[in-house]
DNA sequence: GCAATCTCCTAAACCGGTATAGTTTCACCT
DNA sequence: AGGTGAAACTATACCGGTTTAGGAGATTGC
């Protein structure tokens, strides 16, 4: 005699009302005396309903759930202390209202959009958090094709139907150019993300533009895919330069972090030799040796703040873009002044 | 005129026949002419209809949809390349059958038990996988009482109800263990995870028995949170002893990455002065100076047999423990023989 | 004093599937 | 020929909510 959960029929009976009536009263709508939702709301806890959310979904018509799509290679998401803070920080949002963080992780440019078709097609989610934006990013108006709501991390580059919850990165690199530069830095490195992407470039461009506004040049930049491997590569190549720059920008940690192995086996030390900053400030960072001099962003911040925009605009109320507290540098060990001569005759 | 999504009803209508036989012959059922159901399925096909998640959702009292609750600090998972991967196996096993991975990541125990109650309470999966087994572990019982299916990742100390999928730590721990050994050290230490966390306990005891059967002692053990400052303060600890050990085994890489740092500003050589190894292989540990003698464990394996076990236990089959590929030793640049002699007079 | 209006409530349709009981058709058996 | 049974299909209840049309009774308006 399996005992079933209640239903909204056993409340209505309980109550001595309709069906539609416990309905009523529990959505707080107009048309039932004060007295009555009393007696319902009472017998509803008295037999411990919860009304089912499936019966809701199909007869509303929402999915009181949100997607996060993530497209990326594991390796690579696996050293980046961003989505886990994202993530927890969606969490935070979406728990205490009762709505569902569904993820998906792909490989995949194709099997991204894909999957964005499947969420949408078995109406798994009302709407979804678009991050690592693109140039011309064909996800805003696959989102408007399927019928989803969506908000943005970061401004895309065209004018978008979702609104931008944006968190500034220039100041950040901006700092970390001027910091190396008031160290006494002329060759610096940018060891950057992929161009497609729209942090990515970006970053790159807020390095360029900050050392061209120093007077120097800003053109040292090598393209990577993020990855640990690709920033140790990139080092590599850097380093092999007939002039190579006695300060490196990475856009992310584990690439600093890579690259400054790399640096060490070549026999440089750091930061005497070369200095390395990173971004995003994992918590290895503090305790390399040296210290890691990175960025912070909020992403946890940025995580609650995405989601709960996302969930007023299912809603129905109009959301602005939001600017978040920007990128904000933090110095540790891995900068200082660059040696006192620069050889020419390097090799 | 908002053109609507067709529904079975249509496809019962244009294909001529009732509601319930577009049913039998999408599921495949017996009771259908193969004639009829050649017109049913073109007919849907025509109309492009897609059965509603959610319409069979209530009907059949199914979420199509696992859930995975991960409990640790962001901080904490943020640096640790296992959740990633393994949340990247899962998806390959779900993405193909039409199932979602509906994730919540909270920070407290306390946390941890009301979201499953949460989930089960919206009936928003059918079935959970659980991770990051501890001692006498409430979540076992929670799920039975919620009615949620679950495999667990690993074995838990009692006996369960749900099946395990499990990947044995020991062979790395011990061929770790037998790998500084045969180096020549003699006084190993061992960074170990909470013990009330089964992998941490188990890991720990691993390196204990590992070392008792070559005739040392195994009690030089430190634990921590694992979060990598933890692990510096376990370090700092280790090294401030009056006979400290000349390797140290950390069970987890963030862990060894920040103690590799703690060592170096202390003024060690690594290996020379200390060995050290790490614990999951993230791809960073390859790039360091030196390179991270390593375990690495199939991740993202896990994840798509845990899932696609769980599929077929809530599919109704009897599902057996699963046994994975043991976790393997990678040795690399961070571990080499002890110090010639170890003065006595330390400090 | 009687219609108009408002408040509180009920009955029933509806969301889009699945499942079950029942009907028709036709072959087969004796 | 009449009974049996299986195959193919229909009608309808059902999952558990929301929503709409409408009804009864009290209140208001003139």
């Amino acid at each position: 005699m399996a005992k079933h959960r209640p239903t909204i029929a056993d409340v209505a009976l309980a109550a001595g009302v309709s069906k539609g009536l416990v309905s009523f009263a529990l959505n707080d709508r107009p048309g039932v005396s004060a007295m009555t939702r009393e007696r319902i709301l009472a017998a509803a806890d008295e037999l411990g309903w919860r009304p089912s959310l499936r019966a809701r979904s199909l007869s509303t018509d929402r999915a009181f759930a949100l997607g996060l799509v993530i497209a990326r290679d594991p390796q690579i998401i696996a050293a980046d202390p961003f989505f886990p803070a994202l993530i927890a920080g969606i969490e935070t949002a979406l728990a205490p209202v009762g709505q569902a963080l569904v993820l998906s992780m792909v490989v995949s440019e194709q099997a991204e959009l894909a999957s964005y078709r499947q969420l949408a097609a078995h109406d798994r989610v009302d709407g979804v958090i678009i991050t690592d934006l693109r140039q011309d990013d064909p996800r805003l108006a696959l989102a408007l094709e399927l019928g989803l709501q969506a908000v943005t991390l970061g401004h895309p580059d065209a004018p978008s139907p979702f609104p931008a919850v944006a968190l500034d990165d220039d100041p950040g690199i901006r700092s970390t150019v001027d910091h190396l530069v008031g160290l006494g830095h002329r060759r610096i490195a940018h060891v950057a993300g992929p161009a497609r992407m729209l942090h990515g470039s970006r970053r790159r461009n807020s390095f360029a533009s900050a050392l061209e506004l120093r007077g120097l040049h800003g053109d040292l930049i090598v393209e990577t895919d993020f990855s640990a491997s690709d920033g140790a590569r990139a080092t590599a190549e850097l380093l092999a330069l007939a002039d190579p720059p006695t300060a490196i920008v990475y856009s992310n940690d584990p690439m600093a972090i890579a690259g400054m192995g790399v640096a060490q086996r070549a026999g440089l030390h750091i930061p005497d030799d070369l200095s390395i900053t990173g971004f995003d400030d994992s918590d290895v960072g503090q305790y390399l040796n040296p210290s890691l001099t990175t960025v912070t962003t909020a992403a946890q911040e940025w995580g609650r703040t995405a989601a709960s925009a996302l969930l007023r605009l299912i809603e129905g109320d109009d959301v602005a873009d939001i600017e978040l507290a920007p990128a904000r540098l933090v110095i540790r060990g891995s900068s200082a002044s660059p040696p006192p001569r620069t050889p020419a005759t390097a090799r």
